[in-house]
DNA sequence: ACCGTGCTCCATAGATCTATAGAATAGCCT
DNA sequence: AGGCTATTCTATAGATCTATGGAGCACGGT
């Protein structure tokens, strides 16, 4: 006796509709964006170096699958991650692909992301360390996603600005640099940089939603000064998770 | 910051080599049961419903992914989840699933399950009440699955043969049924079998696969008939996991 | 060796997906 | 209203995926 069998296939067709999002590369990248910070579907294109009318139509795609939401702000349209779930699930897809696919750490290691990378901050010890006033904690993501969500008292310099503005960080201090996540390539390749520049730099050992996920405080808002644009939306902490540790990190800026 | 976009590119190659495995819902079917324990590709094709030839490319395509491994035995191939990744990875896709589509939900009430569900039992409880002897644990999947790993202590009694044998069942005892998991209905038509018979039953919150990832031990091989525990090869392996990203045994979100 | 079994490989028709141009829509500005 | 801008919708050619029958292979039994 078949019980509901064919009950059970829409459910399986249910999770293919999620499943669809992810086989396409150019929607996984798109889906990473969005697990930083909400986006226009123009910076969304422009990121990721489709049209518009094509980047528009993966996030139809997605938004069908109810992975992203829209926010409509006069003219332009902000696409967002759909709930906190939809980050588990691309962190979860990457960590598949980092413990089955020999191929994604031959390419990270290409990168030289392993090797720039010697060990690995962690967060733990970024904590302590910080608390004691030996490190600095470097944001290297774009502003948008840094005003979107970063550790408290992390400093936004964004990859693409830290050769011009490498005056600005005290050659005396460790760098801790983080970026999206482990798969992310901007903190070893600022990392990289730094120590090509004579500095004592790390990278962290996870990005920014490893850090949320891990109930570990957000602070939102253009944070100490250092940064450049418009400077209007600089609340802070909308939704505290619980903390287990000490909240503030970083008593200086 | 184009740095090595080309490389970045590959990298989400690879993310959707893996995204591609799960767009088929045969696909994520077949990911299921194989999660729950190693097939013949003829037992996988009979379980889906499958031609053998086009269940067995699925399979190859879930093999490029490598997310199964094979094992020969004789003239038969047995397929195998390759890693435990792999079944933390189709759990995410349940949480997702469940999470954001609505439609999921619905499709879970119109076969009862939450209806003939009540409250589920919680893991905690499960275990404190078989400490007590206050209740059976009942293994309703089918017998390669038990026999492939289960609750220690639980007996197995496939649903297929539920109703005839239903007298093996102490009628005083509380049932507490477990099967593959959230998505998974072989428990819940125990419970309401059990129920319309006048038994008193639930199910357990979650199935085998989110109880070995909690770390709790589970037993091999054929389980005691009649008895309770006195297994004959019996062997348990403790395996204890870091739950990947939350932080307690309790409920999950 | 020969044959049967259980799978995989190959070829292919039919279905589905992707990129993209151009038209349509929604909200702002004057 | 009329003109703009940012997006979505529509249509479509080209690419990719799926199911399936039949050939090919590996293994074990006789």
């Amino acid at each position: 006796m078949e019980h509901g069998s064919g009950r059970r296939a829409d459910l399986y067709e249910q999770l293919a509709r999620i499943g669809k999002v992810v086989v396409h590369p150019k929607r996984i990248e798109l889906l990473d964006l969005l697990c930083q910070a909400e986006r226009s579907v123009e910076a969304l294109a422009e990121a990721t170096g489709l049209k518009l009318t094509t980047a528009s139509a993966h996030l139809q795609v997605m938004r069908q699958a109810r992975l992203v939401e829209t926010r409509r702000e006069g003219t332009r349209v902000f696409y967002r991650a759909a709930g906190e779930e939809v980050c588990l699930f691309v962190g979860a897809l990457n960590d598949l692909a980092r413990a089955r696919l020999a191929e994604v750490d031959q390419i990270l290691r290409a990168l030289g992301t392993d090797a720039a990378g010697t060990e690995r901050v962690s967060r733990d010890e970024l904590l302590a360390r910080v608390q004691a006033g030996e490190v600095v904690v470097l944001d290297v993501r774009p502003e948008e996603e840094y005003s979107a969500g970063h550790i408290p008292g992390a400093r936004s310099l964004p990859l693409e600005h830290l050769e011009a503005r490498l005056d600005e960080l005290d050659p005396d201090l460790e760098v801790v640099a983080y970026c999206r996540g482990p798969l992310c390539l901007l903190a070893p390749e600022a990392v990289a940089l730094l120590r090509g520049r004579g500095r004592r730099a790390r990278c962290l050992e996870d990005g920014l939603p490893e850090w949320r996920q891990a109930g570990l405080p957000v602070e939102e808002g253009i944070g100490a000064r250092s940064g450049s644009s418009d400077g209007t939306n600089a609340r802070s902490s909308r939704r505290e998770r619980r903390a287990p540790r000490s909240p503030a990190v970083g008593g200086r800026s």
